[in-house]
DNA sequence: CCCTCCGTTGATGTATCCATGAATGATGCA
DNA sequence: TGCATCATTCATGGATACATCAACGGAGGG
């Protein structure tokens, strides 16, 4: 990526902020102090503060600025509702679009995915985990879907990063990951075996295993 | 709306350009044309632009500008799969979700669809078909799916507007409503017996039915 | 003591200028 | 004639100056 617009670096370069930790719920993304830290001017920065907006990231207040939106239950179960409806149409289109290749890479996700597991490396799970959601997700062959599913997993990273830290317990544990793997594999097995209900359901269970232990106790 | 900002004008106005048919799918919209017709600087235009490329209404190319993307039965395809996800899900929302006084309401603009296809007017019926899924998306009380519906329902209005002149007869008829009305009633029946499994799967028939319509001959 | 008003501050919103790059067409050479 | 090259043109991309507006805080009057 040796050639890329002002712009789009400010777009990586902020959702890496954000999802490194830098900001909590409710903090503001000034323009001011992210130009410069970005070495740039306020424009990008702007146009890339705007897209994340569009894309349900981030809310605004006109003449105040963006700012990361404040967790709560109601928009959470907004947001994990939603995520069943796109990625189980994704899984189940991908079970009839997939290529063979792309179900191999998938497979060379997950095996890794049970090594982090097993050496309980929570940064290594959470990577493998957007690698293969977003893996799913591309293999639909739809750019709506792919694109839709790409902003809610992000939209709803902020959940798992943040929620329980605000609403819950003060220290947070990482996400138990016993039955994630398992439900993975699942789901790949029904993406193989070219059966597009059984994808669907099999992802849309999984996201609500995984909301249900994000919120509901664990 | 008498306090709007620039951009916000410039979004709604070339949505409105659009959607009138002063551009045709591959036109670009040039930041320099519209800004002196918008009575603007290139700023907001370039940022409303920005906005709708954001939500996938238009296309872009680096350096080249936005402009309409060109229909293709591949597209096509996507978007409306894509919409059976999101409206199937919202209709399912809604049927838990929706108040007395919004299914009243839904109910209210179905009796106006009734009338619009007896006198047989295509522009009533548009706003009310428009009114009507919109409505829907919003009483599903998920902000998420909302916007995705608002999104994709526009985007396969450019299709509708557009597809079967480009790539069929030459002149084009209005959308057989036969069906429609009946699907909606359905739909609306199904969310206000509370019936969400229903509800989704009376959306997503009509749905597939309105693509098929398009598409696949009539 | 409190409440109102107004000036200050600091951020976004907009306009404008310059930089950059892609497409086009003219030019000159083989 | 055919083709490569280069200058021109015209659009977006980005930087900067200015306008605008919301929040804050202090002065002044009740």
């Amino acid at each position: 990526m040796e050639k890329m617009s002002a712009e789009d670096r400010a777009y990586r370069e902020i959702i890496q902020l954000i999802l490194s930790g830098q900001f909590k719920p409710g903090d503001f993304l000034l323009e001011v102090d992210l130009a410069p830290r970005l070495d740039m001017s306020r424009t990008p920065v702007s146009r890339a503060l705007g897209r994340l907006v569009a894309e349900g990231f981030l809310n605004k207040m006109p003449k105040k600025g963006c700012y990361i939106p404040f967790p709560s239950p109601e928009d959470a179960e907004q947001i994990f509702f939603a995520r069943m409806a796109v990625e189980g149409q994704a899984a189940a289109s991908a079970a009839l679009k997939a290529t063979d290749q792309e179900i191999r890479k998938l497979k060379r996700i997950l095996r890794t995915d049970q090594e982090a597991v097993a050496k309980g490396s929570k940064e290594i799970f959470a990577q493998i985990n957007e690698q293969f959601h977003l893996g799913i997700a591309r293999a639909s062959r739809n750019v709506y879907l792919e694109k839709w599913v790409i902003n809610s997993f992000w939209r709803s990273n902020i959940y798992i990063f943040y929620f329980d830290g605000f609403y819950k317990a003060p220290v947070r544990e990482e996400i138990p990951p016993q039955r994630t793997p398992s439900q993975h594999l699942a789901i790949l097995k029904a993406i193989e075996e070219r059966n597009p209900e059984e994808a669907s359901l099999q992802m849309r269970e999984h996201i609500r295993n995984t909301y249900e232990l994000l919120l509901l106790g664990r």
